[in-house]
RNA sequence: GACCCCUUCGUCUAGUGGCCUAGGACAUCGCCCUUUCACGGCGAAAACACGGGUUCGAGUCCCGUAGGGGUCGCCA
């Protein structure tokens, strides 16, 4: 149903293909999650769509059943709804049109623009080795172009090859790579259809790209020498062929492809990481693409400044450790009531318990003192941990090494005087610090050091006054007893 | 190996022949702020791959070299 709308959108192309409707889409196959690289092949195509007001539609390339998989789809589509990648209409999955492919094949092969090849798997073998001990490019020698089908063995398997222009050249015009030629005499016969009758890939794509009305190819530049078939194919078939921009890919740390041994390359990787996807979205917006010097904008600006012509030409590697100061920015404007669950249930985790309400009040009083603090969701919940330890509360080294047996003599004068605060209020408790400074003659730090040890377990934390406040009067008060408690001294009286 | 593409600070990039003494951001280092950790502020170091042209003038145009990447399947 959807793709007979876009069939009508497709009246009988005499206009540029720049002059069409805009519609993009994004195609993977479903072999496995939705990497870093798709993910952004898929921004750009969504922001374009998005700048033009077209449309950016989803197909699934899973002709090759063999290799497709149900969970690798659910991946992807997980994938870009989490990173907000909305796309328009249904799905369209490849699978499911197999026979227009095979239609456009047989039409192919009825104008003689196709033919019939019978040749083995064995003999192609044997042409590629060849090729490359003569060191030419390795190819189909298009033995059954002019041979009579006849003159094979009744009933030999065999494929469907287009017949592409022997001679001359063909000519892109890529919207980021500019003009690219090659010479039809590099291309060979490209297979139509497998010997089981199945469309390839090249097929496929080009018969989708068409019927969906595609306007705008905007993939990875490792598809530049495919659109040099695929643009022979639409002309075979006398079709427009769309804009093409093949975009540089993005690289790992070392410069080389991005692999898993540059750890996560999958977008949920990057959810569980403790990314925000519109932290990510700004990142890969920027690699690759400028608007100007501008380095943080939010999605609307990305869409209303968006062009191909300023995607850069050149590979560019992936920066984790700007990935996470943008996240940074993001984390401190974001509303906390949107990241408070993730915090709690990763809080949880942590603990292997779930948080009571008590303890999901504290943090989320928190929050806005935590956020400014870590780049991450996950060095969020680390620094928030101390928030909700069970008493006695671990120590880490630097908030022992700060608990001195002068600190704790502190703590121990300092314990009556905030028992008997009467309202536990922010105000009160800076009051009674502060004249307990006064009165001993100290500056805060010898003072707040070791009450954020006692108080946190570590010496990353907000200010005194606002955990004082947070955790409350008994939390409080408990956790600093626990610490006069562990060195022998007379336990306060209550 | 063949073909195609790419090349500005460590990284992402601005730059479309004179505004470039090459700008910004991340990372790094220093200083300031400061009750810790952060934030923030100020500052430093850091690049036009190389060689030839064209031009009054080149990061910007052309050619070559080097380096990097991609593709070469009845995979997608």
């Amino acid at each position: 149903m959807l793709i007979l709308k876009y069939l009508e959108v497709q009246p009988n192309m005499t206009v540029s293909p720049s002059s069409r409707p805009v519609i993009c889409r994004f195609a993977p196959s479903p072999t496995g999650f939705l990497h870093i690289g798709g993910a952004r092949t898929a921004l750009f195509n969504w922001l374009f769509a998005r700048h033009h007001g077209g449309q950016f539609l989803l197909r699934v390339e899973d002709t090759d059943r063999a290799r497709s998989n149900q969970d690798a789809i659910y991946a992807i589509l997980r994938g870009l709804d989490w990173l907000g990648l909305s796309w328009d209409g249904e799905v369209v999955f490849q699978h499911t049109r197999i026979e227009t492919h095979q239609a456009a094949a047989h039409r192919l092969l009825a104008q003689g623009q196709a033919y019939k090849c019978f040749a083995t798997p064995e003999e192609l073998t044997e042409m590629r080795e060849r090729a490359r001990a003569e060191k030419r490019t390795p190819k189909y020698d298009g033995r059954w172009r002019n041979r009579d089908p006849n003159e094979a063995p009744a009933g030999a398997p065999y494929v469907i090859r287009l017949k592409a222009p022997p001679e001359g050249e063909t000519v892109i015009q890529d919207a980021v790579q500019g003009t690219v030629t090659i010479a039809n005499s590099e291309l060979d016969d490209m297979v139509l259809l497998r010997s089981d009758g199945t469309p390839t890939y090249m097929l496929s794509v080009v018969v989708d790209d068409h019927d969906m009305g595609i306007s705008h190819v905007i993939r990875g530049d490792d598809h530049l020498t495919n659109a040099f078939r695929q643009t022979q194919l639409f002309h075979a078939l006398e079709w427009e062929p769309p804009v093409f921009a093949h975009i540089p890919l993005i690289h790992g740390q070392d410069g080389s492809k991005m692999s898993k041994r540059h750890g996560a390359t999958g977008v949920e990787d990057y959810r569980d990481m403790g990314l925000l996807p519109e932290a990510l979205r700004n990142y890969l917006a920027r690699l690759g693409w400028s608007h100007g010097d501008d380095e943080i904008f939010s999605t609307e600006q990305a869409v209303e400044w968006f062009s191909l012509e300023a995607i850069g030409r050149g590979p560019s590697r992936f920066d984790q450790a700007k990935l996470e100061t943008i996240n940074a920015h993001y984390l401190r404007a974001v509303d906390p009531k949107v990241i408070l669950p993730d915090c709690v249930a990763r809080l949880g985790e942590k603990r292997d318990r779930a948080l009571n309400s008590d303890e999901q009040a504290r943090v989320e009083k928190a929050l806005p003192f935590l956020t400014e603090r870590v780049k991450t969701l996950v060095e969020l919940s680390d620094l928030a941990y101390f928030l909700v330890a069970d008493r006695p509360i671990p120590m880490d080294k630097k908030a022992t090494k700060a608990l001195t047996e002068d600190a704790r003599e502190r703590l121990a004068d300092i314990y009556p005087r905030l028992q008997g605060i009467g309202e536990w209020t922010e105000t009160n408790l800076k009051s009674v610090l502060d004249e307990a400074l006064a009165e001993w003659q100290i500056g805060f730090g010898k003072l707040g050091q070791p009450l954020r040890a006692a108080l946190c377990g570590q010496m990353a934390a907000p200010s005194i006054t606002d955990v004082l406040a947070i955790l409350g009067r008994n939390e409080s008060l408990g956790r600093i007893s626990d610490q006069l408690a562990t060195k022998g001294q007379s336990k306060p009286i209550d």
